[in-house]
RNA sequence: CGGGGCGUAGCGCAGCCUGGUAGCGCAUCUGCUUUGGGAGCAGAGGGCCGGAGGUUCGAAUCCUCUCGCCCCGACCA
């Protein structure tokens, strides 16, 4: 992308509307705007990110044997009837009339709706197990929507549903969505840890809640040092081997969120291993049984030819949320630092003087080499603008060529992360930013 | 939903208390100069002062109502 013809209006000064980090540097880098409280237009920097991290949920969620459907933002009250929701669900849910004087409500979740398609289709034990899951824009109707995109009403969620014929097959869906939700935050750069979380009334123990830890955190959390230090993408996990070894490292160790707090076992660990912050919540998982299948008249033959009701679970990620929890890691006063597999391009080539024909020469040359990574800043801005705005939208590589170094074919190479630069040829240049890719 | 605050040019703000026909910085446009960390000079354009009613000779300013947005709290992916 050519920044004299992209439509990527980065802002000088802050908007007065944003008090935290990752929503002042999204309206300011350009990647968002504000139409109604809570809910935001997503502009081209800003929409390239979004598709980013959904891809990596995405190829995550395929991984662990999840199959990508889409459902309707627009559901009907008579679904949520079926369930006793339409009622409780208070005035969180955003209701809607129809023509038809029909009432309809823009989904917030889509328990009813998934186990009321799947009905239509399983009829045996042999259909079973099946994990269905979307992205797709949810709206909760949030007393007070702050925070920018981390906690808008209008919002951009993955959630998956599983399907299993008893809670111990159960059980086993839940685990594959677990290491598939370590791997999935891990590719972003992101520490999410899941801490176990109360389960409301359904009750049992398999409810986590994944959080990064940032200091713009919603909430206190507690956890074991170790947690922060393993590397989760050291090995591709087999989904059709023994899980256990992995949940079991996670889930052993001490890791709570302020309600599920217990100071004695906190105690316990000993200072050296106690790590306490401020977390975000990015993604829950959760094993709730029959509750919805039974209420929506979910069941299956069994071997045995009785009817069956299956156990469900389900698991979401706040993928519009995750923008700001990426960026609330990663970013400094000069702006954001995206990790590189998230980030909108890869790197900017900052041509310091348009017209000028060995910079014009080079700059090309290396924006022809990184097709779809780069944008070239092109503009008749002066240098100190050029460098403002890359470090303000945060690629991770910055290819700076001025007059002094095109003369001799010299790139001067920056990390937008640590701030080193140095002066390489393109050849180098392009083997820096496309290292031999590793683990995935 | 309780408490607080703010709506004036694209963005950030002053003016309001004490009514007299709207201003500053940045941005935009033109010209000249400048050119490695948000340039300088000169000029120009841009406003139903959130909306509706009222008071007044006269309202951005005072009064009433209304809409929107932000912050704190309770609540949440």
């Amino acid at each position: 992308m050519r920044l004299s013809r992209a439509f990527l209006p980065t802002l000088k000064e802050v908007p007065a509307e944003a008090a935290i980090a990752s929503h002042k540097l999204m309206l300011r880098a350009g990647m968002i705007r504000q139409t109604s409280a809570g809910i935001y237009a997503w502009l081209p920097l800003g929409l390239r990110v979004l598709q980013k991290v959904s891809q990596i949920v995405r190829e995550e969620q395929d991984a662990a044997g999840a199959q990508e459907i889409l459902m309707p933002t627009i559901q009907s009250a008579e679904l949520w009837r079926q369930s006793g929701r339409y009622d409780d669900y208070g005035k969180e849910m955003l209701r809607i009339t129809d023509r038809h004087e029909r009432e309809m409500l823009f989904g917030p979740t889509n328990e009813e709706m998934v186990t009321d398609i799947f009905k239509s289709y399983a009829k045996s034990y042999r259909d079973l197990p099946r994990n269905l899951y979307h992205i797709q824009w949810k709206f909760r109707d949030e007393i007070r929507p702050r925070f920018g995109v981390m906690r808008g009403r209008e919002f951009l969620m993955k959630d998956a549903y599983s399907f299993d014929l008893d809670a111990d097959a159960a059980r086993l869906s839940y685990k594959k969505m677990f290491v598939a939700y370590l791997r999935t935050f891990a590719r972003m750069g992101l520490k999410a840890i899941p801490m176990r979380a109360d389960t409301g009334p359904i009750g049992g123990d398999l409810s986590h809640e994944f959080i990064i830890l940032a200091e713009t955190g919603e909430s206190q959390v507690y956890l074991h040092k170790d947690l922060l230090e393993f590397d989760v993408l050291a090995q591709k996990p087999d989904y059709e081997g023994d899980l256990d070894p992995t949940v079991n490292f996670w889930t052993s160790r001490y890791a709570a969120t302020d309600e599920m707090h217990d100071e004695a076992a906190w105690n316990a660990l000993g200072a050296e291993n106690q790590v306490s912050a401020r977390g975000i919540e990015v993604g829950h998982i959760f094993f709730f049984g029959d509750k919805y299948s039974k209420a929506m008249g979910l069941s299956v033959a069994g071997t045995d030819g009785n009817p069956l009701v299956p156990q469900m679970g389900s698991y979401g990620i706040g993928v519009s949320r995750l923008l700001g929890a990426i960026i609330e890691a990663n970013h400094d006063e000069a702006g954001i630092k995206w990790p590189e597999a998230v980030a909108p391009f890869r790197c900017a080539i900052l041509n310091l003087k348009p017209g000028d024909l060995g910079c014009d020469m080079l700059c090309e040359k290396l924006y022809a080499s990184l097709p779809g990574e780069a944008v070239l800043d092109d503009r008749g801005e002066r240098a100190g603008v050029k460098f403002n705005d890359a470090d303000l939208a945060g690629y991770p590589w910055q290819a700076i060529i001025g007059p002094r170094g095109a003369a001799n074919e010299k790139i001067e190479l920056k990390r937008r992360a640590t701030g080193e630069r140095e002066e390489v040829s393109l050849e180098e240049a392009l083997r820096r930013m496309h290292p031999v890719p590793s683990g995935h």
